[in-house]
DNA sequence: CTGGGTGCAAAGTATTTGCATGAAC
DNA sequence: GTTCATGCAAATACTTTGCACCCAG
């Protein structure tokens, strides 16, 4: 289990006990939702607002600590900033994986044939994980 | 311009003046909020509601007839639907474009080395636009 | 004519904000 | 001690629902 006291400093964030468990969370699980991550928050934290769950994501995402995924046809998750990744996103159990896909033929191509200059991808693949299969 | 009356019927959806107008918004623009729909609409039905723009346009998702496009830092688009496709999404001027990108070799990787199967894959690539360049 | 569509108002859900108290450093 | 975070309540934003009236077919 990574301490993430200081590394929360480092974005200029005072390590309270209600982030550093945002953190452990979010490398627990990976992914998780808004929802989720309240519920699961509530467990440690009887009286945590849902106010501070939004307040400490926003802070968090504008910083670039951890970023926002959206997949189709589902809500939002939030993982720890890491090298660029494509997901996996299961439509039966909503699982979502990370996986590493090389785009960077696709990325050559498109800087060809287009005068679109490309910051950034966003590849989410949906389909059945092995579990549910 | 193309007449989508029996389009919608083929949909099982009337023709409303609403709905035509509409349609033809999404085929001209490509791609637009719900937002910028309802601006748009406004002008041509002084008295339209918001819940009449958000009722079509879920009809129009469960029948496949248009799909939501979920964008990175902004608001979903919704388009109608065609070949699955690609999106550039520039991160100056909003503007999204189509792109076809060959995923076939990705995909092709992904069902060799995982055992997750693939239904559909949504690609993103944010960056600057020719214009904003 | 009949069923479905529209617009309005109200309800529901999601997210943000202001502020007093309390904790981190 | 000072700054910033938390939790509550209220506000705002976004989306859906119920219903009376109206229009497409």
């Amino acid at each position: 289990m990574i301490n993430y006291t200081n590394i929360l400093r480092q974005h200029n964030l005072k390590a309270t006990p209600q982030r550093l468990a945002i953190t452990d969370i979010l490398h627990v699980q990976g992914h998780i939702t808004i929802e989720s991550l309240y519920e699961v928050m509530v467990k440690k934290f009887s009286s945590i607002s849902l106010a501070t769950i939004y307040k400490n994501i926003n802070l968090m995402l504008e910083n670039s600590f951890i970023q926002e995924v959206k997949i189709p046809h589902a809500k939002s998750v939030y993982e720890i900033t890491k090298e660029s990744h494509s997901h996996l996103a299961c439509e039966k159990c909503g699982e979502i994986q990370d996986i590493i896909i090389d785009l960077d033929n696709i990325l050559n191509e498109v800087a060809k044939t287009n005068t679109f200059k490309v910051n950034s991808s966003d590849l989410v693949l949906s389909g059945i994980c092995k579990n549910c299969q």
